[in-house]
DNA sequence: TCCATTTAGGAAATCGATTTCACAAATTTT
DNA sequence: AAAATTTGTGAAATCGATTTCCTAAATGGA
């Protein structure tokens, strides 16, 4: 009978199948030369016995840890709350998991001493690093990112670096399209988030420019600015953009679902009717659009494919076999229709 | 000048010094004899040169990771987005990472074989685990708890298994106390989650119980069932609920604030307004519960405390001091008024 | 049949820390 | 001043894999 308590290590298995310690990591690494037949009878006993090579050594030696160090900033202390970006983070380990690899957050400090982001990477010595979120004014970033390790993001844009990100501008561009063409309205507003983040900046400028082409009015006085990234900075901004409009808007496009859920209420405390009176088109697709009262017309971005990307990406670098990959990779959106628009027939 | 670029080993070190490897990591570790002076000496050098031991190496020998394993099991592919454990977990997350432990997330498969939780924590030698979310027909999770690996839980209640959750008894009963006071209602319904969780379990024994104290009828009709977790079994569950009552209830209260919000969503559909023609009450206090329109009166959960006293229980199991730890901590709870109840006075 | 080549598996060094043991120097005791 | 004790440091084994180099057997070609 074979005792499955005991502690394994490749010298027991090895003598216990009569052979070297070498062989039996052979096995384990499918390299070397080992015949079918003890492959086959290491592998089994192996399975049997439930032994699992202890990490610690194989990083020891090989310098390989099969972890992908996350930065994750907590902007404001929400973190992982923050269910957009949790959501992307989600898919991504669930993806890179199936690949074998783990994830580590990447904490500042180790034992006694503040280490940065670069040292605790090498420190772990992970793979791999993939910034969640990140903040530019976060110096110890940049060191990391024109580092040696490979690096990949879903939120900031920064020369050296890989990012995958959603196509704003075919976000604004197909949200114009859709207001004209279906709901055949002129007036339009726009309520961005506080443009520090790349994603709201781009959204920002892409409004302007594709107003311009449709050879729509687009004054300062039609911008309002949303103070943060939540419900409340949304309430307190369509206040703000009612009171600096000479003339009501038809319809309100908000750069983010968070803050357009603050619109939707703020409007509702205005006695504004949506989407009788204004109409309201958010971006993100959060969970909560489509239970709000109005459901929220919105900009879905693919979370799922934001995430496999960004992983599928990092493990080329990681691998370093692919020759070229872009930097900068943009994935579609598409629009959702809901109550709080009204397509004019 | 010291080359800083250099890759440093308790080896390098020494030499550069003129020591020996031993004395080196008797610095690092602050036991064994070294003088005041070496260990100056030493201290000083290793922060100018930002040596870091190679974890891989400490762990291979000294068996401890400083690493914490977390179960978060995906019920219905949630995972990370499920705000309220999300939340819990990042409060942990902060507590445990300020007394220089790392998260890793467990994953069943490494490599090519098919783990089990056990397995993998043995392998990974993580010094404790951390099980968020589990799933009480998961039969890996029982060989875990009952493995000499520490564990602690917020969501399960088995024996053997240290856990921290709210008070759920005390929930409910502020909750009908506060209807009966202040609401001076008395036709009071209640809506379940699935009573595989424990946490809706335990609210639903309850409020069953708190009824009868109050000397209030309590009648299966005046129970309903919520299918899933999320706002759509709320919305429907509270039509369910008008179906199978004789007479429209006053209050409801519901087992959670994601149901809570589709039975809100629900009453309005079937023209009843909240707070005039019903009261609802929810449980966890989520992010939205304040947002949502009406507002909701709410349970509080306080998630900080139930991830930091998760945090504390585990690292002292792990530290293994502390002579004897309950096996249960129960959390206070609190409950938030706001407008989907409406005092009578 | 003999030599060249391929194949399978073993021996041993290595990765970078920790930790025990031994030893010399310094200090205290008698 | 000699003996006993304490203190600081070094040498070497160890943790459990990986990997290179080497040898013996097996195969193939002439």
């Amino acid at each position: 009978m074979i005792d499955l308590t005991k502690k394994r290590t490749i010298y027991n298995i090895a003598t216990e199948l009569n052979l070297a310690p070498g062989t039996i990591s052979k096995v384990l690494n499918q390299n070397g030369n080992v015949s079918d037949q003890t492959r086959a009878r290491v592998m089994n006993y192996i399975k049997e016995v439930g032994y699992v090579p202890a990490s610690s050594a194989r990083m020891l030696k090989s310098k390989r840890t099969y972890t992908v160090g996350i930065v994750f900033t907590e902007e404001s202390d929400v973190g992982l709350e923050h269910s957009f970006f949790s959501s992307i983070l989600q898919h991504f380990k669930t993806f890179v998991e199936k690949q074998g690899y783990e994830l580590s957050f990447i904490v500042k400090k180790l034992g006694q001493h503040e280490l940065s982001y670069y040292e605790w990477c090498r420190n772990k010595r992970v793979d791999g690093v993939y910034i969640v979120v990140g903040n530019y004014n976060d110096q110890g970033l940049y060191e990391l990112i024109n580092s040696d390790i490979p690096c990949v993001s879903t939120d900031m844009i920064v020369p050296g670096l890989h990012t995958v990100v959603s196509d704003n501008d075919q976000g604004i561009k197909i949200t114009l399209d859709f207001i004209k063409e279906h709901l055949k309205k002129e007036k339009i507003a726009f309520i961005s988030g506080p443009v520090q983040s790349k994603a709201f900046h781009e959204r920002l400028i892409a409004f302007k420019r594709e107003m311009e082409r449709l050879e729509l009015p687009c004054e300062d006085t039609q911008i309002a600015f949303a103070e943060s990234f939540g419900f409340t900075s949304g309430y307190n901004a369509v206040s703000d953009l009612m009171k600096q409009m000479h003339e009501k808007p038809e319809v309100i496009v908000v750069s983010s679902d968070d803050i357009a859920l603050g619109v939707l209420k703020g409007l509702r405390d205005l006695d504004l009717r949506v989407p009788e009176d204004v109409q309201v088109i958010g971006f993100d697709n959060i969970a909560f659009a489509k239970h709000f009262t109005p459901s929220l017309t919105t900009v879905a971005q693919d979370r799922k494919m934001l995430g496999e990307m960004a992983a599928k990406i990092l493990i080329k670098l990681m691998d370093g076999t692919e020759e070229h990959i872009s930097e900068i990779t943009k994935l579609p959106v598409e629009l959702i229709i809901r109550d709080s628009t009204k397509v004019n027939r």
